[in-house]
DNA sequence: AGAATCGTTCTTTAAAACAGAACGATTAGC
DNA sequence: GCTAATCGTTCTGTTTTAAAGAACGATTCT
């Protein structure tokens, strides 16, 4: 007992103009064969999709729930036969990569690195929030997502979850500081720019100064990288953060690193949905090792 | 030349399990039937969808294209054919509506109001980022969208704004303030809470203090009304907000409104899409007059 | 009241999906 | 390295399904 696509199809049609005779016109069918077919989906299904009041149909209840899965099912379907009419030509390889947006642009430039050379692909790179992103990930928009934590997985969301690299947290600050920073005692005087609370770092850089009964005066709390290592550049304060995302500064002495924080790390992880058929150059992407990741 | 979405079928059921075979059995169709149903699929889109290796499949690029389509196109297929399956009783009527998160909740409560009482419908409120809500609203997830500004629609996103209500917005503090702050004058001395400079008040708000070359003192902004309240309630500043958010403090005596701003307005608007079929009891809310919104 | 419009139902015809057999190619076993 | 088994494709005839046309009933307009 499985659902015709193509009686949904007319249903579908039907219900947007509202007039049996004039689909039919339309779509070059009898209205006597829409008529039947209807009625078989109405079979079906069990249930009356159209209201009959006269000669005019009008959606019933459940007709109306039929109709918004149906406008989404042939709006995609509509999208991909697009995209077939257009481009006679053969379709070129597509890799799309969906990245939090507060992950360091240096992770995700070295992510797709081994991508940009070639020429035989597209490489499709966005941003945005966690849910966002996962949404999308679901909805087969994306091919996978980087974040800086985790996901768990369910039944109904089969994400798997993967760590590619993980690098160590340094205090980082202005080259000039007095007396210099050091971990864990001669941290007096100093305040600190740490990632927000809802990141894995911040976690263990909490853990770390409990354990060492420090509470560090907090100047700023950080989600994005980037604004993180502007903060760190123009201030004195100290910033919690990956060496790697300041390299440019630590090359140029506009920073200095402090040293590691010993278990401290932030870490990157590959969230893909399970399935068949991965792309070969995704594939590839995800069994490197994570230390080309990261120079 | 319409997309057959039977041949369509056929063609992600062999792709998801990579055997053609296999495949046939599980569907009790013959090979032969599967094999020329995905050729047909193939000569329709002009492209092949699998690579042929021996006597294995293999998904081609414009096959993994396809298979996402498919993917998303026969998921919610299966979702309302299960929908039918289960509920073989009568669906009721349902009415989606989501508000961005920072709406007042009285608003949102006085346009939800009349289907409170009705037991022969179900009501689902949902809040969120206006984004995310939008694009709920094109999946057809939501039936309406609230929010405090409008929207622009185009021609791949068919929104329609509509103006539910407006309401004064007045300086609102503490009963106790000396000395009781004025408009124009008489600000000196006072700080202000105010929306986050995104909201169409801010805007109007900033316009009025531009016009009396005021420059008023900001102590906050914030984007949720429930948590202006709270502001407005527990420090002593003077919050630019409508009096209907807070009419249970100003009833009491907790909070005092020093006058309507002239000019300003927090304005209501409820997005749709354009279609062809609304819910009556939708058709009815968004119709009302809108005072009884506010009251 | 009468004509036109619209959706449904019944019957016949055209188109498709389907199954089975023959074939070629690849893989696995001996 | 030969043989048997497996798998996908192609060709044939058969069955099922979709489609068209005519007759019908109901509603709307003039």
């Amino acid at each position: 007992m499985k659902l015709n696509y193509h009686h949904l199809y007319y249903f579908w049609q039907v219900a947007k103009s509202g007039h049996l005779t004039r689909t039919a016109e339309a779509l070059h069918v009898s209205q006597s064969s829409l008529s039947q077919q209807i009625r078989q989906l109405e079979e079906r299904l069990g249930q009356a999709l159209f209201i009959r009041e006269g000669r005019q149909l009008h959606l019933s209840e459940a007709g109306r729930l039929a109709f918004d899965y149906a406008e989404t099912i042939f709006t995609q379907g509509e999208e991909l036969s697009a995209l077939f009419a257009e481009g006679g030509h053969a379709h070129r390889e597509v890799v799309r990569v969906g990245a939090v947006a507060t992950l360091s642009r240096n992770f995700q430039e070295g992510f797709v690195r081994p991508l940009l050379g070639r020429d035989d692909l597209d490489l499709i790179l966005q941003s945005g929030g966690m849910d966002d992103l996962l949404r999308r990930l679901s909805a087969h928009k994306l091919d996978v997502v980087l974040s800086n934590q985790p996901v768990r997985g369910d039944s109904e969301h089969p994400w798997r979850s993967q760590r590619l690299a993980r690098q160590p947290v340094s205090l980082i600050a202005s080259p000039h500081l007095s007396p210099p920073p050091a971990f864990p005692n001669g941290l007096s005087g100093h305040a600190f720019i740490l990632p927000g609370v809802e990141n894995a770092t911040r976690h263990a850089f909490d853990q770390l100064c409990s354990h060492y009964r420090l509470t560090p005066k907090i100047a700023a709390e950080v989600d994005d990288m980037a604004m993180m290592r502007l903060l760190a550049r123009d201030t004195q304060h100290i910033a919690v953060m990956p060496p790697v995302v300041v390299r440019d500064e630590l090359h140029n002495g506009t920073l200095k690193d402090y040293g590691a924080l010993p278990g401290v790390w932030e870490e990157f992880y590959a969230i893909t949905i399970q399935r068949r058929f991965e792309s070969p150059s995704l594939k590839a992407l995800l069994t490197r090792s994570g230390e080309s990741l990261l120079d």
